[in-house]
DNA sequence: CGTTGGTATGTTATGTTATAACATGTAATG
DNA sequence: CATTACATGTTATAACATAACATACCAACG
């Protein structure tokens, strides 16, 4: 008997998603990527992709500087927001500016101008495609000017929030 | 005979405008603003926002607060953070957050959900209307999330600069 | 093999941005 | 004039981020 798996083709934003299969292939992708890139993979690097991917949620840098602390690295600011600039570089992290924190990519093969959907009450955040958020962006050039780099954060309040609000 | 006014109807983003007019303006419209929803448009708050609207670009709140000093005011930190607030929840100021700025609202008349052009090397800010971006906003709900408030920052190179530019 | 250059990390110090907590002032209301 | 609401003032500190310089490692080259 074949049972659909519970939400899987939800189009709602914050719902439940089979988190061991997305570590894993994150770090997959990760590693595929370094490899062809001729790029260093490192244990410092790697460690804080995983600090983040693990969590899947925005950390500011110096919750990750802690982490980073207990793992037995070094921890002092310049070591996480080198690291952390190197991943948001590649792709692989994004900066929440809203809330002055950093999230791991949800699909490094997606866009590159993802859109975060923040609930201001339980602060849980979602990356959506363009598609999925109903924003089109505009073509990759407005009139005289190109655009490098997007940030597009739309916060508010989810249902599930929204709903246990006493009004 | 009539000449057309330069680039009076040009559809580039970060074109000369009369910005007499538009100081004046922008005072008359907040003085109104305050009028009707009788708020009290202190000397504090005024000053705050001619210190924006007069050189109307981005400017951090630290650079204000030496401005507000300059003009006798008290300029510790929590003054300019909290007038800042106030002007940005009545919509005449937002904040620009790739910059860690604060930038006098184009036309309070406008949206809420104000789109900026950022230029990383001359670092002109352009507030530009949805339509005129391009980008078009999801409506107000997505599947499962109000939305309250957006943060829409488009990073990347005018072509002043980028003509500017030796490659 | 030793030097050189590139890349990554470590360390110290400091700069920048923002808020908490509490005190004072002022003006309208009952 | 007591009460309340709102605005501002003040001190201290929290939170976020980078500059500048030091060390380490490794690979390529002469």
């Amino acid at each position: 008997m074949k049972k659909k798996k519970k939400n899987e083709n939800s189009s709602k934003i914050f719902e439940y998603h089979d988190h061991g299969a997305c570590f894993g292939d994150a770090i997959t992708q990760i590693e595929d990527y370094f490899i062809q890139k001729k790029l260093q993979l490192t244990p410092l690097r790697r460690k804080v992709f995983e600090i983040l991917i693990e969590d899947h949620k925005p950390l500011g840098a110096y919750d990750i500087l802690d982490k980073l602390g207990e793992a037995g690295f070094s921890s002092s600011p310049p070591i996480a927001y080198r690291v952390l600039g190197f991943l948001i570089e590649h792709g692989f992290v994004h900066k929440v500016q809203g809330l002055n924190a950093f999230i791991a990519c949800s699909n490094p093969k997606h866009s590159h101008f993802p859109t975060f959907v923040i609930c201001r009450k339980c602060e849980k955040v979602a990356e959506v495609s363009e598609e999925k958020s109903g924003l089109n962006l505009p073509s990759p050039r407005i009139t005289n000017f190109k655009i490098e780099k997007t940030t597009i954060e739309l916060t508010g309040i989810c249902s599930t929030c929204e709903n246990a609000e006493i009004r």
